[in-house]
DNA sequence: GTTTTTGCACTGACCAGTCAGTTCAAAAAG
DNA sequence: CTTTTTGAACTGACTGGTCAGTGCAAAAAC
């Protein structure tokens, strides 16, 4: 009844995990209404200082209705989460994959990755917000959720770097591990750092900026 | 700027709000607790989820003590994030600052000024995690002190490349606020996830994996 | 030197409000 | 018919903040 249409922060539409293949696509699109109402109240706001009726509210539906599509608050957060990384994870992998099949080098793999990055938090600011914050804390429900999750997005990172290594590319010197979440890191803070403070840059500028950094032309040798 | 003589280790310490002669040692000790206490609450729970209740009990004090030395709880959050930034700044500068008076390069500064927000997050993990939790929410009560402090410890490193272009050591190409943000997060994700998931290695080593990455001495030419 | 007063720092029971989660009858949708 | 949604009332636990009162060490008075 409330004609309250949400904000296109969508997270996306993944195929259904082959849970219950008995999901009406009414019941699905409630789903969804109420994942994106959650996002960007989390983002905002931290997971424990939203509430409930909040995230009915915003979706426009009753408080009851977020109980019938899920059994809890965080049971919708932790949902919301292994969803939103499956499509960064998707999309870091293409990324790898089309470079490669084009016979791009493995730093043209890298780079294609952190414009999937980019192009992800462009399209998603309040997820990679929500995420980023929860990421390294300790003592939470969904924190084996969160960890799966996040290896298997570095992951994506780590098996390019191998191959670089593997190949000759890269320098068998390097730490893959945390040279990958270093690489991570790096799109992520700048990138969070141009949604925040500088929202009116384009997305290849800024890809410029960091394809730059990620090949080492900053020191001016070249 | 706020005088205090002999900072102690910890992450407290900041400022009276009232009488500026008449802090008691037993109500600055009191205060310092009640810090530490918050720190590693907020940074595992997050702000909203810590209650007062649970900071006066690790901290072995009273909850009407809380209120006696903080206006609110987030008064007390606040004084706790300029603190903290305060000491990650101060050491920042020095560390540049003594590269250069020691005649080296600005790559130099800026590895001198990785192995700073090395040492630091070392030191004060809790803190960092707590930051990076809160820095790109929004509508948040504390936004403003957020973005004051932020500022002032990305200038450190902009400063440092600024000189760098100007000297001619770095590329007219660099985008000098991008860059900054890009390897303030590089160290940032890097070392999190160092303390998060191997805590065992050590400080020399992940700083050696970042130099690598900073110099460009990734892709194989060496 | 002893007694009394002062006021800072601290205490913890208490209050008014909030929130996640439950329940359910009834309506809408399919 | 069945599935899904509604919406409001209710519960019981919890929370930020308050406040009258306590303890105590140094100053003041004697």
């Amino acid at each position: 009844m409330n004609g309250r249409t949400g904000v296109p922060v969508t997270i996306g539409v993944m195929e259904r995990s082959s849970t219950t293949s008995g999901g009406s696509a009414r019941r699905e699109a409630t789903r969804q209404k109420l994942y994106e109402a959650a996002v960007t109240l989390i983002a905002e706001q931290g997971f424990s200082a939203t509430t409930v009726d909040e995230i009915a509210e915003r979706a426009g539906v009753a408080k009851g209705t977020v109980y019938y599509n899920f059994a809890s608050k965080s049971v919708l957060f932790e949902e919301l989460l292994r969803h939103g990384v499956g499509l960064l994870t998707a999309s870091l992998r293409e990324a790898a994959e089309k470079t490669a099949a084009q016979g791009g080098s493995r730093v043209d793999a890298l780079d294609a990755m952190v414009r999937a990055g980019l192009v992800f938090i462009d399209r998603y600011p309040a997820f990679t917000q929500l995420y980023v914050a929860e990421l390294w804390r300790t003592n939470r429900a969904w924190q084996s959720t969160l960890m799966v999750v996040r290896q298997q997005a570095v992951a994506v990172v780590e098996g390019v770097l191998r191959e670089g290594v593997a190949a000759g590319e890269f320098s068998e010197e390097i730490d893959v591990p945390l040279t990958a979440a270093a690489l991570v890191g790096m799109v992520l803070v700048a990138a969070l750092d141009w949604k925040s403070f500088q929202p009116e840059r384009s997305l290849d500028d800024v890809h410029a900026a960091l394809s730059r950094l990620l090949q080492g032309r900053v020191s001016g040798h070249r």
